[in-house]
DNA sequence: TTGAGTTTTTGACTTTTATCAAGGGTTTGT
DNA sequence: ACAAACCCTTGATAAAAGTCAAAAACTCAA
């Protein structure tokens, strides 16, 4: 349904108006387990809500698979490069479960920020939200040990620990599977 | 001068209306080397655009000063979780060297963006950008060793290289001032 | 259920980078 | 010009994490 999604729960100052029209343009996707999203190499065409399950975001460099970051339900995620400059991307998407998704495309986004600038607003809001996670992210990988990352993992997104790889897990944060596998050993 | 300023320059789909409401907003600052811009502990108001200089961002944690990043002319700088969030920032913002810059407040910003929904949009993409340069920063700095960030950084900002000190250098590396300095030495 | 394939753990060793300490330059204020 | 303070470099050593290799544990399909 997909007036449950519950997509603007925590949203306020966007019309019903804008509401609808956005909610017209939304495509449920049900994704099996490893689902790709998005492929590296095409452009991007679409911004993805998860409503259930979650999705890792990763790409291939010299044969090794890199986790770039982790979304669960409740959060948007694209291949934000390729969709915002249209040009291919170098991330692949993919469900880490069983997951629900809607997508919008790029264009029927920009449609809506043409008609609705409410709603240009808000995904300008979102994105400053989304700004200063990745900055926090990139600040606290400065100055954390493996060990120290591990554990504000489990912290902020235990979820993750369950649902994702060690080696998805080892590559997200910055060091080896046989290093991850230690630090849990000492837990 | 204001209107010579260069901040539109490559700037396009804003009204001139919304443009002199902006500019008619902003407030000149020349500051010397070393100035803070904004200071921890306290809520940026602002958003800068550095006209002629460089600044640099950085914080305090355990008594040593972490450099998050550099802006150079012609780039955008805030505290940007305090200047979004309205909390007490914890990262501090001086200049490099003697430069010029503009900054806007932000219920100006606010007041801008409901007037103008070009000027919304415009500053949407500006940040969109600034969000994709940051996702570029975090996937670099996973799987380059101390050396190849260093050289990353020679590469497009080499302008750092002359203005920072090493310090600086190294910690927005990631890295310490004695690896700095050894891997300059073999360069 | 079994066994092939995959993932994870463990061990020995190497590499990279950090830490501590000392020395050599620069800059700055008097 | 001189000394104090600061910044950068160099060396010795230590710690952290990586690499390579093999064993153990898990997965899943025949």
């Amino acid at each position: 349904m997909k007036q449950s999604l519950g997509l603007f729960e925590n949203i306020t100052g966007v019309s019903d108006a804008a509401k609808q029209k956005f909610i017209s343009f939304l495509e449920e996707v049900k994704a099996e387990k490893g689902h790709k999203l998005e492929q590296e190499g095409q452009v991007s065409h679409n911004l993805y809500y998860i409503a259930e399950g979650s999705a890792r975001s990763y790409y291939v460099r010299d044969n090794r698979d890199i986790t770039v970051s982790f979304s669960l339900a409740g959060e948007f995620v694209t291949a934000m490069h390729s969709f915002i400059t249209r040009s291919p991307s170098y991330e692949t998407i993919e469900t880490l479960e069983k997951s629900i998704v809607y997508r919008i495309s790029y264009e029927d986004l920009q449609q809506c920020f043409l008609d609705y600038p409410d709603m240009e607003r808000t995904y300008r809001i979102i994105l400053e939200k989304y700004y200063i996670a990745l900055e926090e992210q990139l600040i606290f990988s400065k100055f954390k040990s493996a060990k120290d990352r591990y554990l504000e993992l489990m912290e902020n997104k235990p979820k993750i620990i369950q649902k994702a790889s060690v080696g998805q897990i080892a590559s997200f944060l910055d060091m080896t599977i046989e290093t991850l596998s230690r630090i849990r050993a000492k837990i």
